[in-house]
Formats: C-alpha cells, structure tokens, sequence
DNA sequence: TTTAGGG
DNA sequence: CCCTAAA
C-alpha cells in the first residue's frame, strides 16, 4: 500500500528522465509492437501511477512507451544488440571530461527534481520512485550489497538508472512484474564498475538524444513532451561546476569515477543525507585513530584527491571545538549545497585527531617533510594532502605562538578562537616551532634564524616581515 | 614531484 | 583551500 502510494509520486521524474532515456532508446527499427509482451508486463505497474496522478494524456502515454521501449531494448531478445552497438561507438567518441559534465548535468537534473517536489516526503517516495519506473526490473541477482543499505540517493539511483543501457543490466519480464522495493534502489550503488559506466551512459543519454531529434518517428511518438524537458539539464550550476573543472584540471590519479561518486552523494534527499551525515558528524569517544578504521566503502580512497567539492563542512555539530568526529574516508560532507554558495571551495574541518596526528609526524619527521607525514600518519585520509598538511601546521604556528604577536595578544586571540586549542597540543605546537622552525626564517623573539643574518633573507618570507621592515 | 610561499 | 614558482 506504501509502496503503491509512493510510486505515484515518481510519475514526474520518472517521466523526466525516461524521457531522455528514450531517446536514446529509440531507434527506427524497433516498433512497440514488437515490444507487445513486455508492454502488458509492464503495464499494471505504469498503469497504477498514473491512474492516481493524473497525468496529461502525453505524458502517460510517452512514459508508458518508455518503459515499454526501455524493456524491449534491455531484454535479452530485444533490440539490445542492435542498441550497444550504437552506444559503443557513441561512446568511443566521447572523452572523460565530456563524460564528467554530462554526469554532472544528470545529477544537477535529479537535484532540479528534489527541489521541485513540494513536500519532502515525496521526495523520499521519488527517489524510490526513479529506480522503479526507470530501473526496469533490475532483478540483477547478485547486486544486493548488504553493507550498503538505507542510504540511497536520489540522485544515485537516477543517474544509475541510465545505466539501463548497460549490458550487464538485465532485465526480463519477471523483474518488470515484481514490485520493487526501496532495498532495490540501494543495491545499484557500489559497485565501481557500474558507476564507471554510469558515466558513459550518462554520455549515451545526451548524445543520443540529440542524435535522436533528427528522429522523426521518435519526435512524433514523443510529443512536446521530451523536447521541454531536454533544456533541463545544462542547469546553472551544471555550467559553473563545469567552467571549474576547466581551470583546475584533473589530476593524473583522478579517476572520473571517483568524482561522479561523489557527486552524487551531494545530492541526497534530506531524509537520506540524514543517514549520511550522522556518520559523519556524530561526534564519537575519540577513538585515537578513527580515521583508520573507516575506509572501505569507496574503492580507491586515495584517489579521491581535491577534486573532490565537499560543501560546508562546518556544521553545528563541529562547532563547538574540534570535534572528535570520526571521520571516515568518503564521509566528506555531504550536505547539499545551499544555492549561490559554491564559492568557497571544500574545506574540511581540521578534527582534533587530525591535528594530533599532525603534530605527532612533525616531530617525528620534523616541519617539511610533509609527504612524509602524510603517508605515515595520514595515509587513509586520502583528502589530507602534504600541502594541507602543511598548512595546517602554518595555521597553527600562527595560532599558537603567533609570529608577530605580543604573547598577551596570541593568548587573548587564542581565547577567542573559534575552536580553541587543547593547551597540551599548543604546547606542543610551540615546542615544535621552535625545534623545527618551519617559516624558515620567523622573526620575532625565538632567537634561532634571523640573527645573524640581514634585512635581506628576511625579506624573504611573508608579508609579515616585509611590513616590519617597512614599519 | 615536492616544498615554499602567497592569495 | 588553491595556485604557482622554484628546487
């Protein structure tokens, strides 16, 4: 009863992105007709939604054809050859970064969805409802993946969705019948592979479909319909995201899919993110190495480099101070993006752990050896790099004993500090300033560097000292 | 490729 | 956190 109420809800989406799967669907040769069998199959589902969601006219009936189209295509006996053959070459001809955008424009789409939805729980009831009616019966056997469960994601299942057009998707009469359930929805996640090819497909999807508008026979069937929703995608900030992506390019190590996984996990719905955030931000006992334990879910954790946008870290539960929250590898913050707010760029909170640790490698391998440290005392946290490192460890010079500041200054600053240091690591932070003295040459009262030497070395560092002399 | 320094 | 220059 549940589920049949929520399938309801999906009837837009669904329509929405069946349409475009359609396209791509579509080819001259295959008729419905051909199709007769898995239309009836289909039908009791389609036919139950839309019944109750009274849809236009158009759009039942395109989403009626779409899955009817969607299934002959993926059954075995359908058109499938026929269609990878196409999509092969398609595919040949697109580059990673074409995939990327397009992968991006998808879940900006499915982001567009969540927001349209007026109450959130419809919004739970679609994401549900985009597996389904777009899924097409994934009875895939073997993809049930226990450990990851409860934490779909609108946009997830969506993009996955697309990967109808995967080969290894099968799906038969039986699975179009069966009901699906949300557990469905979450069994297309993980696995790498599909994510990888989710990508191409996503390609597939756009090329097809504007490949597809020279279709006449697809553009009678389809109506109006398509054509309006096909200026979705390139949303706002699909393009600004994109324009992003061009200044700072991918690095080597930076696999296309790991980016699109993530994504994703920006975009899910509120009750979802719930489920997200709470591993990440609970604050728990601190473990002394959380870090270490909590890598497992994404398949190359280190490879997940800077490309990688998370948004807002800073949340209530880390106010306060450095909170122990454990942090694990794909945990990254997963909030969704407020509107207009990208422009600060992903920033992770420094955890108290974290700075321990750092404080550790130091003075075990002394300021500098960044790449070190990183590997000894950060190598699962792929998003801490040896330069983060050493920034941090800036940061906290700065806020611990403070380059220029009067001691009394640096303590009152201190004071008011946002997330106040543990007087035990500021202490150890100035010890180890002053045997690793990492500006290389700071001024002030440690007497070390700048004795000997002139005006001129020092002249070297920063604009602290470049006021100094100039005062 | 890593580090340093500036923004 | 990002970018760039230098090593």
């Amino acid at each position: 009863m549940n589920e049949v109420k929520e399938e309801e809800s999906f009837v837009p989406p669904i329509e929405d992105e069946t349409t475009e799967v359609e396209h791509l669907l579509e080819e001259p040769e295959n008729d419905y007709v051909s199709v007769d069998g898995v239309f009836c199959s289909n039908k009791e589902n389609t036919g139950k939604f839309l019944d109750v969601k009274d849809f236009h006219d158009e759009v039942e009936f395109s989403l009626r054809a779409t899955n009817c189209g969607l299934d002959s295509y993926i059954t075995p006996e359908g058109g499938d050859a026929l269609n990878f053959g196409v999509l092969d070459g398609i595919l040949d001809e697109v580059d990673d970064m074409e995939g990327l955008d397009s992968m991006d424009g998808l879940s900006v789409a499915c982001e567009d969805f969540l927001l349209d939805m007026d109450v959130a729980q419809e919004v739970s009831a679609l994401d549900i409802g985009l597996c389904n009616g777009l899924r097409l019966g994934n009875s895939s056997t073997d993809s049930h993946s226990p450990g990851y469960s409860g934490s779909s994601n609108g946009a997830v299942e969506m993009s996955e969705s697309s990967d109808a057009i995967n080969p290894e998707f099968n799906c038969n009469d039986d699975s179009c019948q069966g009901r699906i359930g949300p557990e469905d929805c979450n069994c297309l996640s993980r696995d790498s592979i599909k994510v990888d090819q989710l990508q191409n497909s996503s390609d597939c999807v756009s090329l097809l479909s504007s490949r597809n508008k020279n279709n006449p026979a697809a553009e009678s069937r389809l109506g109006a319909c398509p054509t309006q929703k096909r200026q979705r995608k390139p949303t706002r900030r699909y393009i600004e995201e994109s324009a992003n992506m061009d200044s700072s390019h991918l690095r080597p190590e930076q696999k296309p899919f790991a980016f699109s996984s993530k994504k994703h996990v920006n975009f899910r719905t509120p009750d979802q993110l719930h489920n997200v955030e709470s591993t990440e931000l609970t604050s728990v006992p601190v473990k002394d190495c959380p870090e270490e334990t909590s890598i497992k879910t994404l398949p190359t954790p280190h490879l997940l480099g800077r490309q990688l946008k998370k948004h807002e870290p800073l949340m209530e539960d880390d106010l306060g101070e450095y909170s122990s929250a454990s942090e694990s590898e794909d945990d990254f913050v997963g909030r969704k993006p407020k509107k207009g707010i990208d422009r600060r760029k992903h920033q992770r909170m420094w955890t108290l752990v974290e700075v321990t640790k750092l404080v550790d490698g130091i003075s075990e391998y002394g300021a500098g050896k960044w790449t070190d440290i990183k590997r000894l005392f950060f190598a699962t946290s792929a998003y801490r790099t040896p330069i983060d490192l050493r920034d941090k460890w800036r940061n906290l010079l700065r806020a611990s004993h403070a380059l220029k500041l009067h001691k009394g200054e640096a303590e009152k600053k201190e004071k008011n500090a946002v997330r106040p240091l543990p007087k035990s690591l500021l202490r150890r932070v100035r010890e180890l300033a002053t045997i690793h003295p990492y500006p290389r040459n700071y001024t002030s009262r440690s007497r070390p560097v700048p004795t000997a030497k002139k005006g001129a070395s020092i002249s070297f560092n920063g604009r602290n000292v470049r006021r100094r002399i100039d005062s």
